[in-house]
DNA sequence: TGTACATCAGTGAACGCGCGTTCACTGATGTAC
DNA sequence: TGTACATCAGTGAACGCGCGTTCACTGATGTAC
């Protein structure tokens, strides 16, 4: 027995279509293909109508990013969900996996997410965007704690607090409170990695000069192991 | 004594002025406001004037592009130019600093190359993009030439040279005639490293984390450089 | 040096397009008696 | 169970905008004699 009725229910219907609609337009036309013009049409319905549901073109888009984050933040932690206690180089490779598992099956969404905005797109000042981006790196940021004790400091001057978003540091100290800034600094550059390679691959640079990109993905993923002092046997095993 | 008429040479500075306004208007305004309509009102006149330039809109972003391309060549030239016989650590950071540089410096030109296209732009099937794309790997592969005898391999099978793009192995072989394709899988790895943190700031989302991204940066080059074998004091010698 | 003609860069008006947004309205769905 | 009213999702027409592209044209610049 819900507690919606009817109307509730159909408008929140229409909500989840126009969504899934306009993850199907980014998807398969690109960024630029969506409108609010194109949602209705696919919708079968006016262009007006949809003002029923998003005050300005622009919200509708803020609702679509929160919704990618959700998507990838969701494929993420079912991937480390899978094996909970496992070993950790294999936890890490699992999450770079799902990670570039999510970007190839959802290139415009990352572009959306990652890369430039739609044109014209005007983001809310503080939005649940960025809130979802610190919550990521906190995640990559406890998966770093496991090995830090083992990877040989080699940088010349350690890392501050802060040097670190306020809320990041809060974050990371909640989840993970034994963890120096400098291993932070770490996680955020080993997200740099992963993120390089995979922004070259769905940006077509990658597939132009290599002919698999996901064996150069795992080639790196390899060297980070080792690079964190994780055997590539305890990977692999 | 100039060899051309005078109207070449004022239609020769009209092409000039037409690819200065168009890169003013992506820095300034970004990728949207890259409009032939605009482009013309900037220089002052009608924009059915501009298509004795140009026969189309895709034709002159596609002369950006390139434009953009020589750019970041010259750019990264000048800076390994600078210390031609140097030490090898010290020339690949040269060369990395002098690429954040650009970057830094073109952002939007950086997302128009790296990232993700103009709404409705369709490159030319073969255009002159890759081809830059390709010899700037080969720059990069070059300086790993110097450093791959000292890199412990740790990668779990080599590369083949079927591996890589025909186009880049050749360009490769030629100019670094020694190096084997593992080493090309490598440079290609190091340009993901650091395509991914300089991506990752100028799309602003390091910026949201890390108060100085340029120190992640440096420290992810120094990190680069023990792995390549290179010893910091070499680096920083 | 001066005149007649050819070249050609740029004009200005028009075309059709898709866009975001507004607004008076209709008509179906719900609620109260 | 039936009637009167309120709600409210969606219509359709209109607004002004900027866009790429075409085309007949003008008028200045160059060339040939």
């Amino acid at each position: 027995v819900s507690t919606q009725s009817r109307r509730e229910r159909l408008r929140a219907e229409a909500f989840e279509e126009i969504k899934a609609i306009t993850l199907r337009l980014l998807a398969e036309h690109g960024p630029g293909a969506i409108s609010l013009r194109a949602i209705a049409r696919e919708m079968g319905m006016t262009a007006g109508g949809l003002y029923g549901y998003y005050a300005t073109r622009d919200d509708l888009i803020t609702a679509l990013i929160g919704e990618l984050y959700t998507s990838l933040a969701e494929r993420l932690e079912a991937a480390l969900g899978s094996l909970p206690g496992g070993d950790l180089g294999e936890r890490i490779v699992l999450w770079a996996e799902a990670l570039r598992a999510w970007a190839i099956a959802n290139p415009e969404g990352f572009q959306l997410i990652y890369g430039a905005p739609v044109a014209g797109y005007q983001p809310p000042p503080e939005g649940a965007a960025p809130e979802a981006e610190r919550r990521m790196c906190a995640v990559l940021a406890s998966l770093v704690a496991g090995a830090w004790p083992y990877v040989r400091e080699s940088q010349p001057g350690a890392y501050d607090w802060a040097d670190l978003d306020p809320r990041l540091a809060e974050q990371v100290r909640a989840s993970t409170p034994d963890l120096p800034p400098t291993a932070v600094a770490l996680a955020l550059r080993i997200w740099g990695r992963v993120h390089g390679l995979l922004s070259l691959e769905i940006n077509g640079h990658l597939g132009r000069q290599v002919r698999d990109p996901s064996r150069l993905y795992r080639t790196e993923l390899h060297d980070l192991l080792r690079f964190l002092g994780l055997t590539p046997s305890q990977a692999s095993a």
